[in-house]
RNA sequence: GGCCAGGUAGCCAAGCGGCAAGGCAGCGGUCUGCAAAACCGCUAUUCACCGGUUCAAAUCCGGUCCUGGCCUCCA
């Protein structure tokens, strides 16, 4: 039983998509007018962990990432750099693109950008103008909030209490000051379509109940994003999809908190922001900051320092020099059976029900090092087979399909390196120790890490080190 | 002010009524020519604080303090 906290309902509660067997998910992708900060990613390592658990429990995953590549950000960036929207979001969207695949983030089914979608948004408007859900005020259309009872559902705003007063100078526009805009008429700005509701540029909001209904229907199974999405725009998308269709819009919504630095809000004034590239340029490993972002269970907090990015990337180290351990194993252990598949059964039922709890991450990798240890004491025993280490290495795999930290070295030792390791050892059987250094040295420089065992001499490769 | 999270060892982090998982760091030991990795042992009488409920509380209830978020375009 999968249970999932719906920020709807505020409970934990079982997860039962609308069809069997398929997940039609939405994740709130990025704003493209800069480069993803940690922050960001905070957010896409755990809807990616969601991804994949769900494909892990068997899932067929129909995954929505929306790519908002028009908003007021995107427009002043380029009007700052006289280039056309088209031109100044390309760079960041690839960037976007780039930093993915550095984080082993495994790609949405459709990644629809915003400027793509404008008659699909048009068209969404004109149901609400014709239902009387949206009004026309100076060349805008705002969404009347008074038409919409449930608003405020999502958040548990008591707009009774609230929002009395209109407290920016602009919102004589709109007949309610917690009204807002589907569509802003545009005067002067050089980005505009032309449509049927007028001359301007879609509304924040809009985008996302546009492009969502478009590819997952009208009524989904999971939406996704950072809790400061909750209001006002998760709220208002609820508003305007279940205005227009009369149906549900979405089962689940699922929020990861916030991330701070030092124990601070993360800010471009206090100089603690961090994107990717920062952190890369600073030479830290793209693994030991997924795992980082992975590990801390995504309702609670996570306070970003350098330090806990070091103990991820020792972490991560040992993880992949224990795979490696293993892989060696295959080729060299000959002897003795243990009951190996049995607790692999049971570390993986264990893994596996940790996560169906709401995505209990820590849970379920003390579940891991709990095998890993017990590994080792019986390879420390020689109580390993090369039968149970192929084992341990297919279920290492398998594991790896979620945690994404490992990276396996499949491709065989180049032979220069080979006969390097065959000179040392000959070498060390003559107790000529001076020449086995400087080969483990000359080595080490290479990235090759020899490690002397009672069965010969292994080699794994170095991690990154900061 | 309203609403929502969180405060567990030096650091990170599970547990959410029945002897405080796990990771990183540290110390001592085994193995090693020396290393590395691994293994063994040690490292929270106590879970922000104060009361209460209970045979039993880090876990439930009440209050206090601290940190962070949202309250109209920020994941």
């Amino acid at each position: 039983m999968i249970m999932f906290y719906n920020t709807l309902t505020r409970k934990k509660e079982e997860f039962k998509p609308i069809e069997e067997k398929i997940v039609k998910m939405y994740t709130c992708g990025p704003t493209v007018y800069d480069f993803a900060h940690i922050g960001n990613f905070r957010a896409y390592v755990f809807e990616d962990l969601l991804h994949r658990f769900l494909e892990f429990a068997g899932y067929n995953v129909i995954r929505v990432m929306n790519i908002t590549d028009v908003d007021d950000k995107t427009i002043t960036g380029a009007i700052k750099n006289k280039v056309s929207l088209e031109e100044y979001t390309e760079t960041y969207i690839n960037a976007f693109f780039e930093d993915m695949e550095c984080l082993k983030l495994k790609k949405a089914t459709y990644f629809p950008r915003a400027t793509q979608h404008i008659p699909e948004m048009v068209s969404l408007i004109k149901i609400l103008l014709e239902k009387g859900n949206a009004y026309f005020k100076d060349g805008s259309v705002y969404f009347r909030i008074s038409t919409f009872p449930s608003y405020g559902k999502l958040s548990h705003y008591d707009f009774n209490k609230i929002l009395t007063s209109s407290t920016d100078s602009d919102e004589y526009e709109k007949e309610e000051a917690r009204d807002f805009a589907l569509w802003k008429a545009v005067k002067d700005e050089p980005f505009y379509w032309d449509t049927e509701i007028g001359r301007g540029r879609p509304g924040w909001h809009i985008e996302c109940s546009a492009m969502s209904m478009k590819y997952l229907g009208e009524t989904f199974d999971i939406h996704t994003g950072g809790v400061d999405n909750i209001f006002p725009h998760h709220e208002n998308e609820i508003a305007q999809s279940e205005a227009a269709t009369g149906k549900k819009f979405v089962n689940y919504w699922l929020h990861c908190a916030h991330l701070l630095v030092n124990g601070e809000k993360m800010s471009k004034s206090k100089g603690n922001f961090y994107t990717l590239r920062d952190l890369l340029k600073k030479n830290y490993d793209p693994a030991g900051i997924r795992y980082l972002l992975l590990t801390t269970h995504y309702r609670d907090p996570l306070n970003f320092t350098e330090q806990s990015l070091k103990q991820a990337e020792k972490t991560v180290n040992n993880l992949n020099a224990f795979y490696q351990r293993v892989s060696f194993g295959i080729q060299t252990q000959t002897s003795c059976e243990t009951n190996i598949e049995k607790k692999i059964c049971k570390t993986f039922e264990n893994f596996f029900d940790a996560l169906a709890d709401d995505l209990n991450i820590s849970a379920a990798m003390g579940e891991i090092f709990k095998f890993i240890h017990d590994v080792n004491e019986s390879f420390d025993l020689g109580k390993m087979s090369s039968k149970d280490s192929e084992k341990i290495i297919s279920f290492l795999d398998k594991i790896n399909e979620i945690i994404a930290v490992i990276e396996p070295i499949k491709e065989p030792l180049p032979d220069e390196i080979a006969s390097l390791i065959k000179k040392r050892e000959q070498a060390r059987k003559e107790k000529n120790y001076a020449v086995a250094d400087s080969i483990r040295n000359q080595l080490s420089e290479k990235g090759i890490l020899l490690e002397d065992t009672p069965y010969g001499t292994r080699w794994i490769r170095k991690q990154k080190t900061t």
